[in-house]
Formats: structure tokens, sequence, C-alpha cells
DNA sequence: TTGAAAGCGCTAACAT
DNA sequence: ATGTTAGCGCTTTCAA
């Protein structure tokens, strides 16, 4: 490896106006130092590393990100964006970790950046406490989360970057009322994290809203197992499954909002597994906006979430914090929703009248 | 931050006795320092920074991965299995990037791994060229790259990884045979890579061996135009919808090979799209095995790739390869396919006995 | 305008 | 069995 003492003996000049060329001190010297320092530098193909120049810095180009699974689509997609933008904006590189909802792999992941010096990360957690967070905090790390909101009156020293969770399942919940249903139901996995709370009381909401309470009902799916990637999509197989299944009880969901997309997904094929037609017989609406959404059949409808605009505010406010001031980061709830109609919602079987909402197919 | 200094002062022995300790050479210590030190270690909650270490010791904790897009569900998929390979197997970390099928990308990449002093990268890229992998190697880093062959003739410095795909592509070919289908295409994206020529060659094998020749055709879905995630789907969807309105054409293909899963997702979709029913007016086959194929309407057939066992190859021979021996990896071709067969693939329209291939709905 | 030198936190000879 | 010390490649005072 070439290092910057070898540029210097080539340019005949010292490290240290090596050092000033690589960070832009240009003033410091001559024209002609310049020059030559720049021509050794690419003679040599000179990288500085970044590793010596943290040492001594303190700063990292790594930003770290934690995931429950890179394998669930709506997490590579926020991934990709949170690169992207780490990327153009700050030149970052990403350190990422998969945690599988495990706190212990969490604390690791925390562990090891500590110890690669990185000391930003932005967190996609399903894990309800945020114990862990405020710790990595304690320990000199920005940190900002993203799907969860400060525990109101408990100030937190952690940033929050979330969807309004509640609109957007008031959202698909009310396209459903729209649509005439009136036997509705909100299917979501066992255990409860805020953002779950969050629609679950936006789906009631719009339910009570529209007098339609009593027949409201909450599917609760068990619990995700292990390394949950698709195994989301599996609780909701097993939701839809259990429901073609029991349509013949007194009186039947004709219309469901699924915690999230892959769940939707899931919903709509063991509904189909157990006979049952998306829309015909059972409407699905989906929340995220994953575009594996334009690719079912029927093709799923669902909010869509900004998870560009989300995605760039979690890094900006990551980049933002200054661990060491202690500046409580600010809070930030993107509302910015979109129901996107599709083709998995239609009016209940037997209904007469639908509601004037335009059909879009395709989108 | 605590460093090994403080943790020599609170033991009061030397760093080097701290070092000792952390590098697990107990034999060197008496029992009582032993236990010394380690109290002191966990009552500071001391944590060595890899990054001086590795200043020292020019040992890298971490592992580059260079895909194309981390929104495509295969990769990460395989990111996932590296990673959980790297980190049980090795203790390594990832530092992920996208580069979006961009030489520059790619490149820039690389420079910046470099400069992380991070000298093993496993790489998922369909560029062609292989000239930026070599010149790598030339810089020191160990590189395995995945679904691409090493040219025959010419020595490679890059460890290979990659499924049969000639046979992943003849096996999927060979099935729809099988089930009467005599006018059969392989639908791909422009531009050739090794293993799209490899998989074009499995088809044209099974279809020649069928005396389909004449009849078979290459569906091209033109170019993949920017950051290529759901973007294969897309070209899936247009080559669907092309399909399906010359559907009226002399003698329309009832069979299709999609280049992977995503494309044949898009490319049900566009049929659908453009009014033809899958299976009964056209099959279509996929080749990968990601999870979605058991989401979708109609449940793709698809071949399925062992990508834990490829990825777990891909970690070892990274970690294997001593860099300054210039030991040429090993390279691997995994050829443990599965077909699975699921409700894409039925009897061509019209046909009077099928096959006698045993279906398996669901799977 | 340029250079010398200290030091970031660790490891590993080489003492003792 | 334990300690001293010289760096790893860089940045950054401080001097010249």
């Amino acid at each position: 490896m070439t290092t910057i003492q070898d540029v210097a003996r080539l340019a005949a000049v010292s490290v240290s106006t090596v050092s000033n060329v690589l960070n832009g001190r240009h003033d410091r010297m001559r024209p002609a130092t310049l020059a030559k320092v720049e021509a050794a530098i690419d003679m040599l193909q000179f990288r500085p590393s970044r590793l010596a120049r943290q040492l001594k810095t303190g700063q990292s180009s790594l930003l770290g990100l934690l995931v429950p699974s890179m394998a669930n689509p709506m997490y590579s997609h926020i991934a990709r964006e949170v690169e992207t933008c780490a990327r153009e904006r700050f030149g970052l590189r990403l350190l990422i970790g998969s945690t599988y909802r495990d706190a212990a792999e969490e604390a690791a992941f925390f562990d090891d950046l500590l110890a690669h010096g990185v000391r930003r990360v932005i967190v996609i957690s399903s894990l309800a406490d945020e114990h862990h967070l405020e710790s990595a905090v304690e320990r000199g790390m920005a940190v900002v989360s993203y799907d969860r909101r400060a525990t109101p009156g408990r100030p937190s020293l952690i940033g929050h970057v979330t969807p309004d969770n509640f609109e957007a399942a008031r959202l698909a919940t009310s396209h459903l009322v729209a649509q005439g249903h009136t036997r509705i139901a909100f299917a979501t996995i066992a255990g409860s994290t805020m953002s779950r709370g969050d629609k679950i009381a936006g789906f009631l909401h719009a339910v009570d809203a529209a007098g339609l309470r009593a027949d409201a009902r909450i599917l609760d799916g068990g619990p995700l197992n292990e390394r949950g990637d698709a195994v989301i999509a599996d609780v909701g197989h097993a939701v839809g499954l259990r429901l073609a299944r029991h349509a013949s009880d007194g009186r039947p969901v004709s219309g469901i909002v699924a915690l999230n997309d892959l769940m939707a997904l899931g919903l709509m094929a063991g509904l189909r597994a157990g006979g049952r037609r998306v829309p015909q017989d059972v409407s699905v609406v989906g929340i995220d906006g994953i575009f594996q959404t334009a690719l079912s059949n029927p093709l799923l409808s669902t909010v869509l979430l900004p998870v560009a605009a989300m995605a760039r505010a979690m890094v900006e406010q990551v980049m933002d914090t200054d661990a060491a001031a202690r500046t409580p980061p600010r809070d930030r709830l993107f509302s910015e929703l979109r129901l996107i109609e599709r083709e998995s919602v239609a009016p209940p079987p037997g209904a007469q009248a639908a509601a004037a909402s335009t059909r879009r197919p395709g989108a």
C-alpha cells in the first residue's frame, strides 16, 4: 500500500504538505508545490487510509444501519434509499447489520459499531424496548430510529422518523368503508410495538367513525418465530387460510386491512389457497407500497409511504446530531400518504351500490 | 472512550499484558493477573478499537459486499446469507454497496473498500467486464464473484461461485417440454453476461433435444435503464404485455422460461394485463426460488438455487484466499437445483395428453 | 510556504 | 510473568 510518506518522498515535500493537499488547504502552498504533490498522488494512485485518518480525527466515514432483516422488501427498500442519500450527500458508506428482532444481536451490532468507531446509526427495529438505543446514545452515538415515536412526555435522546401509521391505517380502512364494507378486520402479528399500536388505533378510529365498531375485528396471526423475512408473509398466509376456512361462520369479514404489504400478499395467497377470491369474496388493502404490490394478482391496493423522503430525513437527522452537545434530535412524522387503488378492493359480496371512488387498475 | 491504557492503569499492569488478555494469550500470565485485567475490562466496559488494531495488524474485520441493487429480492436474499455466514463463522461485519450496474460506481466502491482497509470482497455484478475485478486483486484484494464463470483458458485471480445456469435453464425448459409445449420462449433482458449466455445455451439445448428449435424464440425485453431493482420486473411486464398483444399472431408461444423469478413475476403480471391467463393460455417458469414465488397467483413454478450453500462457499473462499500468496481461488459450480412445480405451468392450450410429471401445487 | 514531531489506540518484538 | 517501546498512516499544532 502506498502511504502519505511515499507521496511526500516522490514529491520531495513533507508529509504535512501532502496532508494539506489532501484536505484542501491549497492556500497554504505555492501552486507549483500543489502541482508536484498532485502529480505524485496520481502517479502512485494514492488513496489515503480512512482508517488512519479516523484514528487521528475520530471522524468515521461509515454509517451504521440496523435492520430486522435485509430480506424483507420494505427494509431493503429503505436501506437502498438510505444508502443513496448517505453516499450522495455525505460520502458515507453503510455498515449494515440484520438483527432478526433479537435484542442480543442488536446489542452486539452496537458494540461492533462502537469498536469500529462508527458513531452514527439508523435503526429500524421492531423491538418495543428503547433502552438499548438510549444506552447507545449514552456511549456517544447519534441514533435515529424508524417507525417509532418518542414516548410522549418522556424526553428522548434518539431521533424518531416515522410514517403516520395512524393515518395510513385510517386511510386504508376508510377506503374499505367507502366501498361499502361493514365487516372489516385488521390483520396483524403478535406483539405490540408503537407502530402496530398506531395502526390499530387508526383502524379503530375509521371503523368507529363509520359506526362499524361492533363488527370490526383484529386478527392476530401469532408470533414471528424465527429469522423474520418471508415469515411475515407466512403469517399472513395462515391468517388468510384460517379466515377462508371459517368463511361459513355467521358473519364473515369482507374487507381486511393488513399490517403491511408483505402480510397482505401472504393474506391474499392464503385466502386463495382456502378457496376465497380477492376481491370478489374479500377485499384486501396493504400499507407500505413495496413494488411487489404492482406484480400481484390481483394487484394490491395499498397506502404508499414516502420512503425516499423518510430515508433522507433519517440520514440528515443522524448527521445533524451533535453527539457531544446532546442536542435532542427533532422527531419527524411523515403524513404524505397516498392511497393507491388497484384491484384488491371491491364492494363486498352482495352490495348494491359501490361508492364512487375512481378505480385505476394498474398504476 | 476508554482505551487499553485506562484498563492497564486500573488493573495496575502494562498495556501489553492487557493486549495479551485481549488476544487470548492467557498462558503468558498468572491467573491472578488475568483476573485483575478481566475485572478492569468489564468494570470499564472496555471494547478494544478495531480501528487501531487494524491499523497495526492490517487485518480488517469487515467484509465488502457489492450488489447491483439491494432492492432486488434475489440479491438481498444472497446478502442475508452472506451476512449470516460471515458473522457466524468469522465474526465479520458487512460493508455493503449498491452499484446499480454502473462501472464507475463499482470502481468507487473498490476504492472505498481499499481506503477502509477492507481486503476481501464478494461481488455480485452483472457487468460483463471482469477487468475492474482483476485490478482489485492486483491491489491486494481477495475477490470472489457470484454468477460468473472464469473465462476458459484464461487463468483468473478472482474466485467464481455460480449456480449451474445452463442446467437451471435446461431444467426449466424441459419441464415445459414434458408438459407438451412445443412453442417455447426464453425471456431475457438486453446485454449479454456469462450467466445469461449460459441460461440461453441451456434453453437451446433442451429445445434442441426435443426437436423444438425451429419454434423456439428468445424474447429480449430491452435494457434495464436505471437503478435496476423493480425494473427487471417491469421489463418482464413489458414483454408479457407485448406477447399478449401479439397472441393472435400465427403461432403464439405457449410456454416461457424467464431469466429469473423477478422477470417471471413481471411477465405474469404483463400477460394478465394483456388479457392472457397463466397457465391456461401461457405457462411460465422462473429461476431462483425467491420467496415471492410462493405468494404469486398463480404460484410460480421455478428452479430453486442453493443460495445458502453458494453464500457459504463465497464467504469461505474469500476468507480462504491468501492475497499475498496469489493463490488462484478455486471455482465452484453449484448444480444442486430443484424444480419446484407449482401452478404457473400446465399443458399448452388444446393439448390432448400432458406428460406425467407430478404436480404439487403449493410447495 | 514548508517541515518536524507528537500522538490517535492498538500489537508485538524485545527487554527485564 | 510482565513491562518498554516502536510503529501502523494519518492530522495538526508549532517552529522555522
